[in-house]
DNA sequence: CCATGTGAAAGCGTTCACAGCG
DNA sequence: CGCTGTGAACGCTTTCACATGG
């Protein structure tokens, strides 16, 4: 089909917005793409695709035909060629440098995680209020005190930062990051922040995760006391 | 209304399953009911209690109303009543134990987080096959080798489990936890699992959300380029 | 012949708008 | 009078099913 009249996006060129929900996914199909690469797979069907980022097959298919077709009919698609086309559209063509707020026992971990790093996301800089522990070093980043931020950020072109602060220090934390000219914070202080809409931010709270946790083992535990045992009927999910 | 007959859910009485988007958000309630006790609020408003959680008033009531009828008619709902309300329904009226498997740089950081404990999250045990680890402690955890999983997790009436391995590593145990009885996982490791469907998993990836920021910095770069500047509508969200 | 790409259908989640009640 | 609780409308996501084309 030529120059496609469909309401979705303009098919072929630049980037189009894609639904959030296929934002979500496309980091997946990244890696589960970079592990069948590495398998020495050359094409991948979206059956294959699906399996290894653990989603349905047509959501697979319906999620890439937003990027544009790479596949071939009857094949699938080039495992190489499409890993290059979602990175490219992630962004992940480039090399981002990261700011973090926070250097205590989750902002260590974080300084210190490799996963960063390995995907293009450089943490180039710390920051901290206690005194004893600006200066001394976090992975590659130095930790400077607070009052530092605006100018380390500009110097070293940062764009991103993570905030692992106490949750009193948080929203603070962040009204200085977006005067220094961040445009994208992941929150980890498990308190709600209020920010321009031109910024884009996302928050991860690891207790919730398990409160959600909780909430289905409870549940599983009423349930047991009602219908005794239940054989698994193997539905998928 | 009497008995209701309404296809959602029982009101009255136990607990009956909620929509999946419904129970993410009862930790923000809970959270933002603790604080707004904190001050001294005897009584919230569905608005109210919306602008601390950073949602929707409407949908608060919506929430809200699946637990059940707690709220008074022209007055808002009681703080305090509420808070338990939605702490007993996300089954937080009880203390979990929780394994921890992995103590590299991830691992030590869950083990040293105090949030975890602070909201009834108990780590008491940690397990890894670097020797070198083995019999430290992390937190109030002590590090015992990957062969003891079983044995310690019945002992210690383990029911949790984070793990915190390379990708390499989490399938083999995530096996081990499920065959040593463990129903609830939260996986940070980049890699989808494979499980049966009585055991419930979560996946927290940290690089996945920086990507999915970065995809968002990246369409607003693009953006930038065509349209030059674009004042605040102030649009919500 | 086989797997993609895609309209159409079905399912969820969110938001609106207002009836109902303290 | 004000705010809850909720049917109904709306929009987004997922899934189905098949025409399409290498």
């Amino acid at each position: 089909m030529p120059v496609a009249p469909g309401p979705a996006a303009t098919a072929l060129s630049a980037s189009r917005s894609l639904p959030e929900a296929t934002v979500k996914r496309l980091p997946l199909y990244l890696q589960a793409l970079a592990e069948a690469n590495d398998d020495r797979m050359v094409t991948i069907s979206s059956d294959e695709l699906a399996g290894r980022a653990g989603v349905n097959a047509a959501q697979v298919r319906k999620d890439l035909s937003y990027l544009g077709s790479y596949g071939t009919r009857g094949v699938g698609y080039n495992t190489e060629l499409l890993r290059q086309q979602v990175n490219r559209q992630l962004g992940l063509n480039r090399e981002y440098n990261v700011a973090l707020v926070g250097a205590g026992n989750l902002g260590q971990a974080l300084g210190h995680y490799r996963g960063f790093a390995q995907r293009g996301f450089q943490v180039v800089a710390a920051f901290d209020t206690d005194p004893s522990l600006v200066g001394s070093r976090l992975g590659r980043a130095e930790v400077y005190p607070l009052a530092d931020l605006e100018r380390v950020v500009r110097q070293k072109h940062i764009t991103m930062a993570l905030i692992a602060t106490p949750a009193a220090a948080a929203q603070d934390v962040l009204d200085k990051l977006v005067d220094a000219g961040i445009t994208s914070v992941l929150n980890f202080a498990p308190i709600v922040l209020n920010v321009a809409p031109h910024v884009c931010m996302r928050k991860v709270d690891l207790a919730v995760e398990l409160q959600i946790l909780g909430y289905y083992e409870h549940v599983r535990g009423s349930r047991r006391a009602e219908v005794a045992t239940r054989a698994s009927t193997a539905s998928g999910r």
